[in-house]
DNA sequence: GGACAGTAGTTGCGATGTCAACTAATGATA
DNA sequence: TATCATTAGTTGACATCGCAACTACTGTCC
């Protein structure tokens, strides 16, 4: 097979990806804000700081695993803080530093909508794919991935 | 492997892809927008032009195929318009609607665009994938997008 | 041929995200 | 301790996108 001939091929997967990824993501956008009223972007932030230890997160550290750029995170996490799903605890030790730290509220709401989400992504994804192949996806996205920073939890939405 | 086993592995896969998506999409976004001073939804809106027949699309089909609201393309038209790489022209037969039509400008412009897109493909996502992966990747995404209404040729970019 | 449902596309408004500039705090250097 | 580069996070200005309402045209039904 010739370089050339590579190159089609995986111009042609990142199309299909592209595709792919656009429609499971707007099927779930769709689902999480219909049954439980919630951007699926607010439910991504409130995943990554749960799985923190102690359940609390820096800003940086969130932009790292979000992909979302810092700023975008500020005014993600106001609206988010002004919901009542977080709080933001300015840092003892550094005094720039804030902590985003999950709330009750917040807590509870992520535990309702969890499962829901789980068979939304089944109903819109899981379905359609043999084991093979989504393990086959896994591997290919991580090598896509390479050395760059990944997330230490597997995300239920990485890039907002 | 149980159900709830399965589901794990459908959710991982899904979580790492759009984690792989996020990021050879901003890389792709970022070179071409340095190399030439284009948006990288423009540059998929103009494809799509010029795979169609005689060059030009109407408004409702180029939603079809780029997965962008009605509204958001009457506005990214727009712009790319007053860039003058593409012009509207009223449908003689039905006078609601409109022909989006590739310029000559237009033209140039991708002709010079496209080796540096594919080599950035190539170099943000290719690079990383063997053939065989890349085939797994291209069928998962069919899979996914199973009976729904697809491109008829492969997209650089779907989802704007 | 007049009413009217349906279709094509645009526009007003609001929501969300980015970039660059900013404030505030830290830490190293002298 | 004064200076100054660096880091953390926020803010202002702006761009882009979606939903719902709108205009304009088509085609059908009586």
């Amino acid at each position: 097979m010739s370089d050339v001939k590579y190159q089609d091929v995986a111009r042609d997967a990142w199309g299909w990806m592209l595709f792919a990824h656009a429609r499971v993501l707007r099927a779930l956008e769709a689902d999480l804000l219909e049954q439980h009223d919630l951007p699926i972007t607010w439910f991504d932030v409130m995943n990554r700081i749960r799985e923190a230890p102690g359940q609390r997160l820096r800003m940086g550290e969130l932009e790292k695993a979000s992909l979302f750029t810092r700023s975008g995170l500020t005014r993600l996490v106001d609206r988010i803080e002004e919901a009542g799903f977080v709080r933001r605890e300015r840092s003892a030790e550094d005094r720039r530093g804030v902590y985003v730290v999950m709330t009750d509220a917040g807590n509870a709401k992520a535990n309702a909508v969890i499962p829901d989400h789980g068979a939304s992504i089944q109903r819109h994804f899981g379905q359609y794919l043999d084991p093979e192949d989504a393990e086959a996806l896994t591997i290919a996205a991580k090598k896509i991935l390479h050395g760059e920073p990944v997330p230490t939890a597997v995300p239920f939405l990485p890039n907002g």
